[in-house]
DNA sequence: CGTCTATTTGAATGTACTCAAAAGCGGTGG
DNA sequence: CCACCGCTTTTGAGTACATTCAAATAGACG
């Protein structure tokens, strides 16, 4: 099961929590425990949780018409993620969430998310940074997709996340970077022969 | 010069202000008018400011080393622009903002951003939800940039913004979508013909 | 060991880019 | 008011980047 201490002491990165308002984010958090592969949110479903990852990593993705899956975003320990525009708005998501190893998650309902804020006013500073960050991150993927070649967004990707290639799938690598899993291999050939 | 009551009701649409607490926020303003192509922030420098539209249009874009400027994003009205990463971390930023036309602008500074968010925690809040409804945003236009071909991104970029194609010049707007002007030329072509 | 899936490889194709040139368009000055 | 200039957009030919399809190879797991 996830390890409380994970969350609290990256929440206490950005605000100080009091004993009392740390036990209420215990309280309205679940935790739980996923096996490699393992689906945790569904496209089609309004998203239910909210969900940070203490151990392993998720991958959040997008499933095409014709079946293909696009991965918006890994996940890895100490990481929020989740679709936040389905999660608010109650209406389908059309992200699904899987676990690529086994992985320890904590749960945040809509209705917990909501009772955290109000009771807890601080965490809206937490999670403005939280989202700032975030934003800062996808515009510079952004600015990748549109600017750089494939071969140039692997490196950029190899840079960022150097530990990630080791135990994710490389066609899942190739999803996030938005090529097709032939292509990265192509591009790895090329770039082995350097 | 740009109208307080144009950023107090974006504002409001989250988070209700007493008369002081909207006080406080219009002392932290600066507001300013911009020509048509003038700059408002320079790659290379820190960012100063983070920046309210009232009226107008902003475009924040990186310039590649080659000299090809591509576009992260428009700021129409009522929409905050800027460099969050150089802002906060004082880093030189790697993206320029200017006006396309004439343009109503309110600009925060960091150290008015800090003071306001300590004088006004509520804006925490607000910030927390902008924050949160670009990130939904971004995420779809990287699933766009990674699963569409450049006439999907095009057709969701008019349905997404159709105003805003009658006073941006096509090759920002090849740029936003990461394309060459001569191939958007060609793809609009191609519509046209339907 | 056999099966299933992931990765590699190659050939053919398609999408988007580069370069060069022409056409369109807006503003400015005579 | 028109002519000219600079910049944007269009067009076309040739090229490069990335995909598709098919098949071979390699790995993982029961």
């Amino acid at each position: 099961m996830a390890d409380f201490k994970s969350i609290l002491s990256a929440v206490e990165k950005h605000v100080r929590l009091t004993d009392s308002e740390a036990a209420v984010l215990h309280s309205l958090l679940e935790s739980r425990s996923l096996r490699a592969n393992e689906l945790i949110a569904n496209a089609g479903e309004p998203s239910q949780h909210f969900i940070f990852v203490t151990m392993g990593c998720l991958m959040t993705y997008h499933t095409s018409t014709e079946g293909v899956e696009h991965v918006l975003q890994f996940a890895t320990a100490n990481w929020w993620t989740g679709d936040l525009g389905s999660f608010e708005k109650h209406t389908p998501s059309c992200y699904s969430t899987r676990a690529i190893a086994d992985t320890e998650v904590f749960l945040l309902t809509l209705k917990g998310f909501e009772e955290l804020l109000e009771r807890v006013p601080k965490l809206e500073k937490y999670f403005r940074i939280i989202f700032q960050n975030s934003l800062i991150t996808h515009g510079g993927r952004i600015m990748q997709a549109i600017s750089y070649t494939a071969e140039e967004r692997y490196e950029a990707f190899r840079e960022k996340y150097p530990t990630l290639e080791q135990f994710v799938p490389q066609k899942y690598i190739a999803s996030y970077l938005g090529v097709t899993p032939e292509f990265l291999s192509k591009i790895r050939r090329r770039l082995m022969a350097k």
